[in-house]
DNA sequence: ATTATATTTGAACCCTGATTCATTATTCAG
DNA sequence: CTGAATAATGAATCAGGGTTCAAATATAAT
């Protein structure tokens, strides 16, 4: 008996994210994945159904691990709200923070699987919208936050914000730091544009 | 002599608007445009070079149109800054508000455009990030806005932040009323998270 | 070492859909 | 009316690349 080597499916994963980013899906050749994998065109299908599958799991595993952050965050009782939304600005940054193609990735090709709006990532997308949305909820609730600020309105608006500035990262790295953005999108989100003491 | 009908070329473009929006760019067949437009499917041809070009023509009279619009409103000495970033955000809006599409298109095949970097409208796009900065430069300038706000990391945020709400609203017309969403933009934008006065 | 079993390979297959172009239809000048 | 000249048609072409699979290779058990 033979046993697969086990980190094949890692590398394809990895060359699928490299390539992905660069081609963008549709421009992606499955040969190319390969080769950047070092493995053989076929070998592809030995882990992966097909090409669309490989996205599915490459989101899945992306959201998966969100998700596993964002769920931790929510219980904590030890944070303010303000705390708890600048901790999950923090996590999702954390999690691209070494991978500026993973960014890509996510930044750029989401909207493919949006439209068919099946896999079990997107199950965790509209939960993460919800969870955004009852963190404000709660922090209005609490007196934190400016009662006029529409929940699901902020939530998406954040997200599509994060997104643009996650995208301008990951294209040049150096001329936007990640800790540079981190800081404006905080003082953004928080404060606004106006002075504070008007 | 026998001259173009004249109609054919705008609409092939209405048709790929709407055609593009429902099936992405990749998703969507020339045959399925022509169909969609009334014509037969050569008569695409002689009208644009190709598919791409197509998206290039939708894109390049989509930005040209901002564009105008915010020049027109750099020029304008009557507004307060905030004013005209308010002015910014609702010539946008009036942009897309007859056509849910046209905002899909706009929202989800941008980065096609922004992957090859050519084009006369990428002159535009990066000509408007300029913009939105420069008016928040000023605004500073002035002591209407909040000095510790990087203009460049807003500009993309908010510009974002926008996308994702059209596209919510693209999507669900009736569940998130561009009119509200306008009004809660503004307000984060302009107030942030926190109540005013803490 | 030998065999059985599992894994890997990559050239060939084949489908899809963008593009072409020979044919047909329409317009208009004379 | 006639026949250039141009516009429109849509079936056929053709290329690209996702997917398959027969052959080759590697591993483990005996």
């Amino acid at each position: 008996m033979r046993t697969r080597s086990g980190d094949k499916e890692k590398s394809i994963a990895n060359a699928a994210v490299k390539v992905f980013a660069r081609d963008g899906f549709h421009g992606a050749k499955i040969t190319r994945i390969a080769e950047e994998a070092g493995v053989a065109t076929g070998s592809v299908y030995l882990y992966f159904k097909n090409k669309e599958s490989i996205l599915h799991h490459l989101f899945s595993k992306l959201w998966h691990a969100m998700h596993v952050s964002f769920e931790d965050l929510l219980k904590r009782e030890d944070l303010s709200a303000r705390e708890k939304i600048e901790e999950l600005f923090d996590s999702i940054f954390n999690l691209f923070s070494q991978n500026p193609p993973l960014a890509l990735l996510f930044v750029n090709e989401q909207h493919h699987l949006l439209r068919e709006g099946t896999g079990d990532f997107m199950q965790y997308y509209v939960e993460f919208l919800r969870m955004g949305e009852q963190l404000v909820r709660d922090g209005i609730k609490r007196g934190e936050f400016n009662a006029s600020v529409d929940p699901r309105s902020f939530t998406n608006f954040v997200f599509g914000g994060i997104r643009q500035l996650l995208h301008q990262w990951a294209r040049a790295p150096r001329q936007f730091p990640l800790n540079t953005i981190r800081r404006d999108i905080k003082e953004i989100t928080m404060f606004g544009l106006l002075p504070r003491s008007s």
